[in-house]
DNA sequence: AAACTGACTAAAATACTAATTTGGTCATTT
DNA sequence: AAATGACCAAATTAGTATTTTAGTCAGTTT
């Protein structure tokens, strides 16, 4: 059709502009001539700035779940879904613009709306591993427990692995985590 | 003696201090007064603030290697000896007035100082559970690993289960954090 | 008349400056 | 010889002027 699809557009000025300057230093100004559209354009469309964002972090959110989802093996073991999960998923947050630029503002600046928008992406990546995991525990393949406390700690435990353990300490590859997540988490460090 | 301990009297004061106002809003004029001391004085002793600050810091881990030391038990499991220890550091970090205000100082402003000195504090903690954790390898009670790779993962896990997870839900009772323990880095998840 | 626009405004952020505070020194006192 | 506090440069803070920005709405375009 000939007619623009203003809404579109806009969302896709937004997204390019939050994902090169972040939340705060992204102007409605300059979303508008981003989106070649009137400012009063973007007030039909989302009653504040605060609107438009969250719709993109809607889309990111439903950008990690495809990632997410195209990666799941039914016929694999927990080990390899957990896995490729917690792989992806962090493969996604190095190489999306988008998500470089919020982590980093969330980290240097802590600005309210980025750091509840960050929260509501892990929690919504927690809310898929729920569901792997409950499948595991209905397979029998892992212990009765609770799926949500357990995504929790995958998660929290593979970042401590990726990120926080690297601020003293050589990075660990890819296979000494998935190694040292299948001994802690997995099989126990019981003898 | 009738000799005044200055020195003792100025890390007093400044312990009193940073307690109470933090690294940063404590001046040393401030110390000086309370210490009932000229300001220079504390300069014979102390190089810079900075200085002072690590000394004061210093103390903070002997104070939680006394307490870790005083719960660790020789003939106890290394499930026991874990837990006492996490419980314990974490209610030291609750109850004692410095840490309290650290973290805070830590959270709300970033001040750097007292990031690196709470890292340093952590940093501490890990090295005392790591030759916990060395020994129960050397018993046979637990899988060879890294001990030191191991006192990261369940030091982050267990802040991540007490600090964390009440962002978003219920506290779990420290009965329930024990038993997640066993359950996730002990036993293993696997059925 | 329905959709769109951009000049406009109040409020917020920023840049700038003046005034104060603070870490650290050192000549003087004890 | 040890201790002190007035002093100073540098940093911080408070106060203010200026600019920017989210959001509105009267007017224009289609």
């Amino acid at each position: 059709m000939a007619v623009i699809d203003r809404k579109k557009l806009i969302l896709e000025a937004a997204a390019k502009s939050f994902s090169l300057y972040g939340y705060k230093a992204t102007t409605m100004d300059q979303v508008a001539k981003l989106a070649n559209v009137g400012k009063g354009t973007i007030y039909t469309f989302f009653k504040t700035k605060e609107e438009l964002f969250e719709e993109i972090i809607n889309s990111l959110i439903a950008d990690i779940r495809f990632e997410v989802e195209s990666v799941l093996d039914e016929s694999a073991s927990i080990l390899e879904n957990v896995n490729s999960v917690l792989v992806r998923v962090h493969a996604f947050r190095e190489s999306h613009q988008l998500t470089i630029k919020l982590i980093q503002e969330e980290r240097d600046m802590g600005t309210q709306t980025v750091v509840e928008a960050m929260q509501r992406v892990e929690q919504s990546i927690i809310q898929y591993m729920k569901a792997i995991i409950q499948k595991a525990i209905d397979k029998g393949e892992i212990k009765s427990c609770d799926p949500e406390v357990t995504a929790f700690v995958m998660l929290k435990m593979y970042f401590s692995l990726v990120i926080d353990w690297q601020r003293n300490h050589p990075p660990l590859t890819k296979e000494e985590i998935a190694k040292l997540f299948e001994l802690y988490l997995l099989k126990g460090l019981l003898a």
